[in-house]
DNA sequence: CTGAAAGCGCTTACAG
DNA sequence: CTGAAAGCGCTTACAG
């Protein structure tokens, strides 16, 4: 079923078809409405290439994660993420076309390559993997993409992007642990550009109020196994913490049920707060009291933005911030 | 840059630059060499709307997901299917056009939309939520579509579809708490087709041994939540037990974590078999002994099975049946 | 308000 | 082995 065919059922052109079908208001009512019925009745459905092909637009938007983060069960904030991604852009009427991308010996060329195949309008690219070379190549071939959580760096500035206050994150992290009336503070976190602005916003706070001890611990891997074994070979100066801020959720689990299994009593002797609001927050004993990461918001605005871009033209730039909060449960 | 542009360049006409980036063996070698290096050197890519609407063929796959399935943690396994099944389609050369469904008031159109709109070749549709009158409808447009992991049903076997051999699962199952000297069993699960089959092919083999009782409850909620309530309102029947067969992961952990909050021991009082080995079988204390759906297989097959289809025509049928494993570690 | 025509960027049967 | 031409199914400037 094509135009061609619709406008021999309604004896119009199948100009006038196609103007009917897009609401042309050119197009006289009545002869509007005939063609839409007869169309609907037919079950006519628009051939998506030849669209594209005669408009430049495709109704479609790439979603570019880092496969890295979706390995294990690190995986349930992106994956929430892109799929709230997905029902956002479906609201707007756009498909997605999802697209991983590798952050070690990232090949380039797939970045741009739906880009460049004219498969999308445009990009939304996940994650603090994203490196400033990889972003230079992008922009080279469309100015309609968006940066989402990607790390805090002056050269982010430059791009259009949306992210969440993490600094204030860890503000909160440090004035939570504070309240409880801790005095000997560690945050642990991987040696990662992502956590650096969280630790910034953990000092500040700390730095405040006096009689407080501080220190951080890096952890060499940020996995649940990585974070238990990390407990077994700090156990002395965890010991004589009593307060922690682990930086994702993740390792706190892990941190977690390594203290546990020493002995350690949370949050009666040392309490915890991690950083995310992973589902499994509520399920681990004690529940996990973490720093939530808005997503909501962070979704919305990067749908609405760039499907604006694509069907009426970029015209400024967008900058987004989100502030997390503290939700508290059990381990703090 | 089009086919033409690279036909002034390299001064033959469009129609052998087009012959030779598809590699017609009609084409001189030495013109085809030619051709080739300079659309590198430009930087040519193929417009994928154009080539499209020309050969009716758009290298992109649609998978359709149960929404319902990735509201929270149950989704790794649906999500990690996913990613797998891009990556694997990926390497055939596709892309993946990703969209959800739902299971109530299932609206037929979507499902069929990327067919009919021509956006995809073909569909990929995952989990047990589909139902025999969507199928109906989508085989209505297209016969290239394989159900991934359907309930066991006579109607599924009407089309092509893979999945997991859950009778055996369930055998298993029973055969590990039969083994470990347990002799008052119950299999708790939703009441959800998905289950039956595991639960017969788990009486199946209670029945083969004597002095063994056995019991069904069913969970109103398979949520960690909902089956944690589920141990309050049922915990002299389970405390009279020594065998639980949990028949997700997710409802297992709710369950292990309400026996436990109510000072059952794990495994010494109990032994506790769950289903789907999900990565937080290794975080959960006890850590969780379950039965292992295959994923590397199902995903192999599917996406080498569809692409087939896509490049060669569908010739045959395809049905591929795989076997779960157990993996023990601490619950049994 | 409607139609005929050109064009989007490819592929491929037909001729040579 | 290569080129000119028709066609895939739409949109839209141009005429009327």
């Amino acid at each position: 079923m094509t135009i061609r065919e619709l406008a021999k059922l309604t004896n119009t052109s199948y100009s006038t078809v196609s103007r009917a079908l897009n609401d042309n208001p050119k197009v006289a009512r009545e002869t509007k409405e005939r063609i839409k019925n007869v169309a609907e009745q037919a079950g006519y459905q628009i051939n998506a290439s030849a669209q594209s092909l005669a408009t430049g637009i495709h109704r479609t938007i790439g979603i570019l994660y880092p496969y890295h983060s979706l390995r294990a069960v690190e995986s349930i904030y992106t994956v929430n993420l892109m799929q709230m991604l997905r029902g956002e852009l479906a609201i707007q009427g756009f498909d997605t076309l999802i697209q991983g991308y590798d952050t070690i010996g990232e090949d380039v060329f797939h970045l741009t390559r739906l880009v460049r195949q004219k498969k999308v309008d445009a990009l939304l690219i996940i994650g603090y993997e994203i490196t400033e070379e990889a972003v230079i190549e992008v922009a080279k071939y469309t100015d309609k993409f968006i940066l989402i959580n990607p790390i805090h760096d002056a050269w982010v500035e430059r791009y259009d992007r949306i992210m969440i206050d993490h600094h204030y994150g860890g503000e909160l992290a440090a004035e939570v642990l504070v309240a409880k009336g801790r005095k000997t503070l560690i945050a642990i976190a991987e040696n990662s550009p992502q956590f650096q602005e969280r630790i910034k916003g953990f000092t500040t706070i700390v730095h405040i109020y006096p009689g407080i001890s501080f220190s951080r611990l890096v952890l060499p891997s940020g996995t649940f196994s990585g974070a238990y074994k990390f407990v077994e070979s700090h156990l002395e100066e965890l010991q004589e913490a009593d307060g922690l801020f682990i930086q994702s959720d993740n390792s706190a689990f892990g941190v977690m049920n390594g203290l546990l299994d020493h002995g350690v009593k949370i949050p009666y002797d040392i309490s915890i707060v991690g950083y995310d609001d992973v589902d499994w927050c509520d399920y681990s004993r004690p529940a996990l009291s973490t720093i939530h990461q808005p997503k909501t918001n962070v979704v919305e605005a990067a749908a609405q933005t760039i499907t604006s871009w694509v069907l009426h033209g970029k015209n400024g730039s967008f900058r987004g911030t989100f502030k997390p909060s503290f939700i508290e449960r059990k381990s703090c």
